[in-house]
DNA sequence: TAGACTAATGATACCAAGTCTCAATTGCCC
DNA sequence: GGGCAATTGAGACTTGGTATCATTAGTCTA
């Protein structure tokens, strides 16, 4: 869905500088089917300084092209999104593919949880872990 | 609701040895009302080693004594809990207070979303964040 | 097309949270 | 009181991330 020449434009666009270590970060994120950290880009991109990495990571989150996901020990990773709206995930703990869910289930719960509470409710974490399909069969 | 003795009787019929520093981990961690992190205890208990406090929380944790709070940048934190089942927190990003939530509004949705995406399901991390009722008049 | 100007880089130090090792200590049970 | 395994704590190490700052290099303008 993304590719490196539409990245490319969105940050011209936005006014950020094309540089030879944004475009590899761009280019090394893209090539993850899964979710990977921070040190998975950097292993692959041993000419690109270690802080660049970090901030290009958060940039392409401000800009919705990557989206943090909370793994099940509380750790966090990222991932190519490809979604611009508020969603959660659905990870598989065996393999690591994401699935971005659409409808976010806690919504309807939020204004009850207000009322019952007393608290004025801003946000929210949310993250399925489980099994899918192909794990599930190929180990049998 | 739990206190000093009881978690020691606790610790005694379990097996675990009751020494000075686990003690003092339990009383620090019983001082607070909302969430805190380990370094929390340890500035409060410098004669206790860091790997001691570390060993010591997660020993409660697993007791069902503490739980793990996650809060909205993704860092773990620690509070005394007063459930044992499955539940989740709101937590006041004013004051850091934390209410524990009894229904799980999660349990009706992972059945749809197993159904939906061909996964086994096995858990999930849920955590909502606001400002409490004394918090938010407080600042007017 | 050459500056100029500012954004971006990356080496490096730092920080936070947590684990690992291992020799020394100390609860517990007899 | 003694034996022994559980526990401790100093300290090194790991992972994920931020702060500093001198140097480099995109981009815009003329
Ligand atoms: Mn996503
Ligand atoms: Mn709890
Ligand atoms: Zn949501
Ligand atoms: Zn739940």
């Amino acid at each position: 869905m993304y590719n490196l020449e539409s990245i490319e434009q969105r940050l011209a666009e936005q006014g950020y500088r094309i540089t030879p270590s944004r475009l590899a970060v761009v280019e090394a994120t893209l090539e993850h089917s899964g979710h990977f950290s921070v040190d998975d880009i950097l292993g692959r991109l041993p000419g690109v300084g270690r802080a660049t990495v970090f901030r290009t990571m958060k940039l392409l989150s401000q800009m919705g092209i990557l989206c943090r996901v909370l793994l099940e020990n509380g750790s966090l990773r990222y991932r190519v999104s490809h979604r611009r709206d508020h969603h959660h995930h659905l990870v598989c703990v065996s393999c690591g593919s994401v699935e971005e869910l659409d409808a976010c289930i806690a919504a309807g719960a939020i204004d009850n949880l207000a009322r019952s509470t007393g608290y004025d409710i801003e946000g929210h974490w949310l993250e399925f872990y489980g099994r899918c399909g192909p794990c599930r069969s190929g180990e049998a």
